[in-house]
DNA sequence: ACCCAGAATGAATGAATGTTCATTCTGGAT
DNA sequence: ATCCAGAATGAACATTCATTCATTCTGGGT
């Protein structure tokens, strides 16, 4: 009754009021995705540990087999999250009612890919750590397959729509979107291994450059 | 003196006859790394352990201590060679005084990163699972770039010799090999993690797309 | 005020792994 | 034939980690 962490917010890793916590199942689990994102982001994939996970979510080590039966699956289950948070994303813009000029709905989707701040590098890093496991875990494989498989439908579809408008001649839609999807894959790569020769301002000036090349009425 | 085992290549993994065999240590460091190259092809780096690697190599697993002094050693110096090798080898060809013709250079280029078989999808995996680690290790993120930038800069080189020969106007050098490296990178990327949506032949066409929209009197 | 389903805890457990080092063995030099 | 530097071995050790589960605690329901 010393204390008015009443109202605390779990977001603070350790404090001295350690007061048990009662939570909905699924608020527990989010909290300790979010923690394996930031561990893996620190510390790589392969060092990651549950002991360390818990503690980075400021909760017990048995928590975790309690929300998720194991660490295979807590990590399975973050990839999930990710993949999804990444390419549903991805898929809202581009299918983006609210943006009807088709243009602007690629330098949103170019914005989305390619912007934002600290949060993005986070989620760079585990993304590549899953690719890394990926040759040799049919799982990863799996979720990541599906997720990039309907991202790169929708994007073929868009880019039919905008040679549709701009009636671009001698482009083919398929290869033009397997072809943008893997420059922005080899973008973040270059932006989380080598940052110092790669800006995040040249990186977006170099896919603007691939866009303008193709559909130069759009672009400018 | 009953086996016929003299000239045996160190080849067979198992094999009855287990005859100590003594070899200079350059021989047995290269041993170890292509072991450790398949063990982390077949498993995954996270996977792969001292253990794992030595049986791979026929050898016993107090050796690996002997070459390397440890595990992040033996994992480091991997690394190394498998960059210099893939980094090595694109340097040649672009530096190629073999090659005269500057749009046959080119066309080896892609043939080399884009090219051979079973043994090229294992480096991949080897070098993706780095990048995978890279954003929380600094040694791997200095091996890599170290090599990167060279290859970078000859890339440049070229991209500019080409851009007199053609007289392409508008065309700047730096920024299409950063878009041409990220691009590559990318389709390893997909060549690797979803080889059912993506053919080796489709990456070196889409490759190949980039190339000839960018240089059209070169690439045809 | 009381109760109790089930959320949360963390010490204990056992398996796995990196590293060491006393010992064995090899092959070229003498 | 003999010798020995140092290459190779692998059982033993210490550590680290995922998982378990007996126990404690919480907060909504009655």
């Amino acid at each position: 009754m010393t204390d008015a962490s009443s109202t605390v917010t779990e977001a603070s890793p350790e404090a001295g009021g350690k007061r048990r916590q009662i939570r909905p199942k699924a608020e527990r689990r989010q909290q300790l995705i979010d923690a394996t994102i930031r561990c893996i982001a620190q510390h790589g994939l392969s060092a990651v540990t549950m002991q360390m996970v818990t503690r980075e979510a400021g909760l017990s080590v048995g928590i975790a087999n309690l929300h998720f039966e194991s660490k295979d699956n807590l990590l399975k289950e973050t990839l999930r999250f990710v993949a999804e948070e990444y390419h549903g994303g991805q898929i809202e813009i581009m299918e983006g009612g609210d943006i009807p000029d088709l243009g602007e709905r690629l330098d949103a989707l170019l914005d989305f890919q390619l912007g934002r701040g600290v949060t993005q590098r986070q989620k760079m890093s585990v993304w590549f750590a899953y690719y890394g496991e990926a040759g040799a875990r049919p799982v990863y494989q799996k979720i990541v397959s599906t997720v990039d498989r309907l991202a790169a439908q929708k994007l073929e579809a868009l880019f039919i729509q905008i040679i549709r408008e701009g009636n671009y001649r001698g482009v083919d839609a398929r290869e033009l979107a397997t072809g943008y999807s893997a420059l922005i894959d080899g973008l973040h790569l270059g932006l989380l291994v080598t940052p110092r020769e790669l800006s995040k301002r040249r990186a977006r000036a170099v896919a603007r450059d691939f866009l303008r090349r193709a559909f130069p009425q759009h672009i400018h």
